[in-house]
DNA sequence: AGCACGCCGACT
DNA sequence: GTCGGCGTGCTC
């Protein structure tokens, strides 16, 4: 028992049991630099495991179980206080365990590894009956640690090992490994002024012709310095300047990442007068001592990335850094474009096709200050900045800045989060709000700052609603309106360009069997498979596992040859276009044609440089994109999305007609939106066609609160799954029972355990419990205490547990 | 997770 | 009597 101080560490290793922080003994000398944030590796049990310093705790006495810690893998910590204290409160707010906290926030890419593997001691102590034998060899060669040799060699190798190891002719050494490593290169600086290089190069010129040559690039130099580029000038020609003591190496830290096209600097737009006000609006909401965020409701095509961009010149002027989300950076090369332009170096990126190393370094850039604007999808928002004193989350309304795993956090909420214990400012932006965030204006803790008019004082593009069920009635079987082929055909003459959307991929949407009206199902999943076309015909692939199997027009179950595809996929347009109109060119965009790297880049490309006629893509051409010779947008089926069983279906059937539509008509060209509906008199379709985002939100405002559906409470969505379908369904059942037990009835609504609305995805069955409430605060310990109760015994028998807080959606 | 501890059925 | 089944608990 003695003082001091311990290190209270989160050890890495999977699972909800170990969820605590471990306490670990510090040596005086470690005691000096460690600090939280910093990476260590400990002993756990026989292991040695990487872990993350959470805090240094002071004790009266230091008990003897507790170990040291093996080795401190930092200088200085990689993730600050604040990010911390983050994670502790994604713990809470979503019910997660540490571990998955600080996995989220710290990139993979830091990630260490640690293991004891075993040296040979090779002096005269070692028997040569030892040394001559294979698995001492092996073991010299190898370095191994002791699982490696189990697996090698056996069980019985075990003995013999730890019979060496006694007798200290092997020893155990510790092996701490990074994934990747910070990325550096060596610059050289001269140490004398540019005519004493100049002279020695002339004294060199004869017998070392290399190093004359290094001297005079040195000296002509416009930065004063070269980078050494090992391949023009040798080790040996620098290492022996350097011991004339004529230059000096310096290894610098650099950033893997670059962004290849950069824009050329560009000079600020002049405002409009509506821009104008939204800024004057949002430097008066900055300087309140009130609520800091600001909703941005700017239609589409008003400007709202520069008013980004001033309120970003704002914070940086006053020293401050700057956090912008993007729904998906991939999707808006435009944007960091634009960004670059305006900021040049001073931007980091952040996203998932990163490669780790380039992330590792954009993230160091950021840690040490090198970087004051972060760019970047949702994860983004965890950025290690240190003088928070903006964030901007850009399409605030779009579904993608919700994490689908563990934990559940939504990058909006964590941005407000990050901003209030800043005292920073947000800046919410969207043509499209989401309830939630028109919601937080009404009760005070958001102000709305509104662009009403497009940037290029055009008026929005006008909106046709084709009323499908009249084009069935004049027998026109085909996938278009007489009015879309109309105006399809008229903007191609004209030489300007298409969009059209369909917000479902594939050929078709399943295929049916017209004498017993059974659909094909995919053997490990309840869903039916949707059609593809390939090139040797058509195939049936399942969404959800991949499973595959050829198309038949035979029916398997009542073996008649009546199968036949329904519902239209952007495959299938895309071969009515070429059967219509042969000599168009047609770009397709969706997941299927844009899996591969930079092919997303490239369609963008094409479609921008009028390389293709006719855009047809999915969601993904609702994000962002800006094509300025765009006439004509036509959304092919409005109704597959308000068909979709789900609350929020009204709101995104609205958010993505608003959106598509306003493709249409950005620069010069007059823009045409047409919509083809079975059901135009829906209210979802009515305001988007009349770009009356109030009237929209009046309707499903009054619909969620009668119903009492979010903005009103908030959802929290349990899902059990299992092999076994009984296991499932009782995991679900004891979550609920378990909480009606326990939790305040009043706080806390908890519906009943039934099967998901895909009761089985790769054969695991799947049952949900969905909760309601109001504050989270006031049924957190109840549901998390169910939760982890259920979860750790579901664990143990195989199936797993997920609890989705704040639920963006249902089943 | 992965492993040790511990309390009940079928066996050399 | 023991060998081993896997339910339960612990890891600084």
């Amino acid at each position: 028992m003695s003082d001091g101080t311990v290190a209270q560490v989160i050890v890495e290793s999977p699972g909800l049991f170990m969820d605590k922080p471990f306490d670990y003994r510090i040596t005086p000398e470690q005691l000096r630099f460690l600090r939280p944030g910093m990476r260590v590796v400990v002993p756990f049990r026989k292991d040695v495991k990487p872990a993350i310093v959470w805090r240094l705790h002071h004790v009266d006495a230091v008990s003897e179980k507790i170990r040291p810690i093996i080795s401190v893998v930092d200088e200085s910590p990689i993730l600050t206080e604040e990010q911390l204290s983050l994670a502790q409160w994604l713990c809470d707010r979503y019910a997660c365990t540490i571990q998955d906290a600080l996995g989220a926030i710290l990139p993979g890419a830091f990630r260490v590894r640690g293991r004891m593997r075993m040296v040979v001691v090779d002096d005269d102590s070692v028997p040569d009956d030892v040394r001559s034998t294979r698995l001492w060899q092996w073991i010299a060669a190898q370095r191994p640690d002791e699982a490696q040799v189990m697996q090698a060699f056996g069980d019985k190798a075990r003995h013999q090992v730890r019979g060496w190891m006694d007798a200290v002719y092997l020893r155990q050494e510790l092996d701490v490994r990074e994934r990747v490593q910070q990325a550096t290169k060596s610059f050289l600086l001269p140490c004398v002024g540019p005519d004493e290089l100049l002279a020695e190069a002339a004294v060199r010129d004869r017998r070392a012709a290399k190093q004359a040559e290094l001297l005079r690039a040195l000296a002509e130099a416009e930065q004063g310095e070269l980078l050494w580029s090992r391949s023009t000038y040798p080790g040996s020609t620098v290492q022996s300047l350097v011991r004339d003591g004529l230059l000096r190496i310096e290894e610098r830290t650099i950033s893997r990442f670059t962004w290849d096209d950069k824009a050329i600097p560009s000079t600020p737009p002049v405002l409009t007068e509506a821009q104008e006000r939204a800024l004057q609006q949002i430097r008066l909401s900055r300087r309140a001592n009130g609520h800091k965020t600001v909703v941005l409701h700017g239609v589409t095509g008003s400007g709202k990335t520069e008013i980004y961009m001033r309120a970003i010149e704002d914070t940086l002027e006053q020293g401050m850094q700057v956090i912008v989300l993007v729904p998906e950076i991939a999707l808006t090369p435009q944007m960091v474009g634009r960004f670059y332009a305006r900021f040049g170096e001073r931007i980091a990126v952040l996203h998932s096709a990163l490669t780790p190393g380039e992330r590792r370094d954009e993230w160091m850039r950021i840690l040490e200050g090198r970087a004051d604007i972060v760019i970047g999808a949702r994860s983004a928002v965890f950025a290690p900045i240190q003088n928070l004193g903006l964030v901007v989350v850009d399409e605030e309304h779009e579904p993608s800045y919700k994490q689908d795993e563990s934990p559940h956090y939504d990058a909006r909420e964590v941005a407000l989060e990050r901003a209030a214990n800043a005292g920073a400012m947000a800046i919410l932006g969207s043509a499209t709000p989401s309830l939630w965030a028109i919601r937080m204006s009404e009760t005070g803790r958001a102000k709305i700052v509104s662009l009403p008019t497009r940037a290029n004082r055009k008026a929005l593009p006008t909106v046709e609603l084709i009323d499908m069920r009249n084009e069935l009635r004049s027998r026109n079987k085909s996938l278009f309106s007489a009015r879309l082929q109309e105006e399809m055909a008229r903007t191609v003459e004209m030489g300007k360009q298409v969009v059209l959307f369909l917000n479902r991929r594939g050929y078709a949407n399943s295929m049916l069997c017209r004498a017993c009206g059974e659909s094909v199902h995919c053997p490990n999943c309840d869903i039916s498979l949707t059609v593809h076309k390939s090139a040797a015909g058509h195939v049936l692939i399942c969404h959800y596992c991949g499973f595959q199997q050829p198309y038949q027009d035979v029916c398997g179950f009542c073996h008649e040859p009546a199968m036949r595809a329904f519902g239209i996929g952007t495959e299938q347009i895309e071969e009515a276009i070429h059967r219509m109109w042969p000599s168009y060119r047609v770009l397709r965009m969706d997941v299927d044609t844009t899996r591969k790297k930079g092919s997303l880049k490239r369609i963008v490309d094409d479609f921008e440089h009028g390389r293709a006629d006719i855009l047809i893509g999915t969601q993904m051409i609702a994000k962002g994109l800006d094509f300025p010779n765009v006439r004509l947008v036509g959304v092919v089926a409005a109704d597959t999305m308000l068909s979709v069983p789900d609350y929020r279906a009204h709101e995104r059937t609205f958010q993505l007609l608003t959106q598509v539509a306003g493709r249409a008509g950005r620069a010069d060209t007059e823009g045409l939106t047409i919509i083809q509906t079975y059901r135009p008199e829906h209210f979802s379709i009515q305001a988007a066609a009349k770009h009356d985002f109030a009237a929209f939100y009046r309707e499903e405002r009054e619909q969620r609160e009668f119903f009492a559906y979010p903005p009103f409470c908030e959802l929290a969505v349990f899902v059990a799954t299992h092999t076994e379908e009984k296991l499932a369904k009782g995991a679900a059942m004891r979550f609920e029972r378990e909480l009606r037990r326990t939790a305040d009835g009043n706080a806390l609504s908890v519906l009943p355990a039934v099967p998901s609305g895909i009761r089985r995805i790769e054969n695991q069955y799947r049952f949900q419990v969905v909760l309601k409430y109001e504050h989270w605060q006031d049924v957190q310990q109840s549901v998390t205490a169910a939760y982890r109760l259920v979860k750790e015994r579901m664990n143990r028998l195989g199936g797993t547990c997920r609890l989705d807080v704040n639920a963006q959606r249902i089943g």
